[in-house]
DNA sequence: TATGAATGAGCCTTCATTCAT
DNA sequence: AATGAATGAAGGCTCATTCAT
């Protein structure tokens, strides 16, 4: 028997990741990404269940690097806002280099193709993140916000403006950035 | 045969809005809006050139709505921090209110069925909060932001916040509502 | 609107019942049954809901047009060996005449794509047959025998001696039709 | 390497049968064969050219075991109504204790998949009985009827009987039994 | 204006079969 | 001898759209 290319399951993600990218969630048919993966639609039936098995793993997957990415370097005995500098500068670039990825999250978790497990298995990575903020509420730093008010005002800013950017074919300068940073700060802490 | 064509038109409109936040985009065929609001689906082609024809005015006219909303009760004379409190509210309640408009427009305007035309109508009534902006600029109550940054601290974390409540079958409380404002305010003001 | 061809369903019955007879049930596709009836598949979905649906409506058509052939010129007054003998020769006749629904409704039947529904639905006409040989039994003409019992020696021996001959490309002789009749009334009369 | 070949080959047989009893022909694929054969679809390949030899194979065999049982007992000297009976009750017990084979024989003896070649090849355990039939005849115990004819009459019946118990999930009782062998013999006897 | 009828193209998935180890 | 990997073809069904009335 031949052997199973694990490097093929990774192959048919990236595939389907930018099918999506180009057409849109609808767009994306089994045949497309089995076309763009240089594989026959059957083959990707070896590897998922089906194709909403394919892009639940496909999610889960994706927030895993991200969650990843966003952790790198990170640890719990940096001064508060160093690490949210930290977080934050690995979010942006997260979305800078990995922008198809990125958009595909924001679209399958509001699309009714997302399973519930999924969900739960994409917050699993961000339990680190939940247990320092409260470390930062704790030492007074930032002001007593729910963790998701804080993502509101700390992340979901500069990843609208990153998208827009994308779309519009720019990038965001690097002192830009630097005050959006900024900006962010100034909502939360105290 | 004017009001009946656009009462016609309208009703298709809310159709195709339920089912998309029914079902996803991808869900929203044809057959199922037509069923929706009560009509054979050969009826909306008299209203409209196809279905991208269709999603593009429908996103059009739901942006068109969500303005008028916002600048309810709005003009030049206000003081600037009482002006952005009345378009905070008004866009508040406009997506409490219009959940599910608020939503198409989400995922339609990062949907590939999106036409670039569409998008440049839809910003048209922006215009009038534009120039506001420039006045706050001006007086040097607001840092100096492009009014894209300023939108996202202003208007996206609100929206993030209540696009999760209401997955979550929830609400936002008044006091965290009230609290929400002013972390945005206090992100943009000097 | 173009006018609903009332003869249309009947034209994709009679496409099914050809196809399946030529290829088997496993091999009736919705495809070549429509190439078949000269139209397009997605048009068979405007008459039935589905496979299944198609099936089992003509597998009661079906049953229904051999219980009106099997009952036709009787009557309750007639005497016994008489009734027998007209409901055998109609029997008959419908098979020699409708060979390919004859042997569609003996696949059908032990298919597994057969619904219990289906199997009620076929069995009311045979009403008017049971009281019959109730009132058989009851002038003491024929044995005590359950209704199947009867069936089974009256019908079934000349039904699979008319497939024999029908795939052997022969017909049954006149002089071996009536003694089969005969052999069957000796099995069950008294 | 013999023994192990045909065990293989008999795993392949039971494997097939059941799940053609389960979910009919058209339900039978070789993947849920080989699963249920406990081996990979492809090394059904090695005992059989393709689907349809192994189908046509699996009927051969089929017929000839249950003409083995059929004749279990039997020889040309014992007296011809017990000759009969033996047949039958062979034949009876093969098909109650082998309901699946029994099926499998019926529904794909009316299948287009069958060849011409296994036809004939299964007719040929069947000269014995033919001998037989000819000398009852000859000896003037039973009416001159064809082969198929007294097939028809003597075996039929109770086929058609035990296929219907079994799929009410009952059992033909002793007396019905008896009084069917009853029946047939009056049919075809002096 | 309105719509049921109709369809070619495309959807997801499974099939029988072959390949490579 | 055995099998997991691979696939083109075909399966049932739905789609956006047009037709005919």
């Amino acid at each position: 028997m031949r052997i199973k290319d694990e490097h093929k399951k990774h192959k048919i993600y990236m595939a389907a990741v930018k099918i999506i990218n180009a057409e849109g969630l609808s767009g994306a048919s089994m045949a497309k990404i089995a076309r763009e993966a240089g594989l026959s639609a059957a083959t990707i039936y070896l590897y998922f269940e089906h194709k909403e098995d394919m892009l639940n793993k496909l999610y889960i997957a994706s927030k895993h690097k991200m969650s990843l990415m966003m952790l790198q370097g990170f640890n719990q005995e940096m001064p508060i806002k160093v690490s949210f500098f930290l977080l934050w500068t690995n979010y942006y670039h997260f979305i800078a280099e990995n922008f198809e990825d990125f958009i595909f999250i924001d679209q399958f978790a509001s699309s009714p193709l997302i399973l519930k497990i999924s969900r739960e298995e994409a917050k699993k990575p961000y339990q680190t993140m939940g247990e320092f903020v409260e470390r930062a509420k704790k030492e007074n730093v930032i002001a007593n916000l729910s963790f998701e008010v804080m993502y509101a005002f700390m992340f979901v800013p500069m990843a609208e403006l990153a998208k827009n950017a994308y779309k519009a074919n720019t990038e965001i300068d690097q002192d830009t950035l630097a005050s959006l940073f900024e900006l962010s700060w100034k909502a939360i802490s105290k």
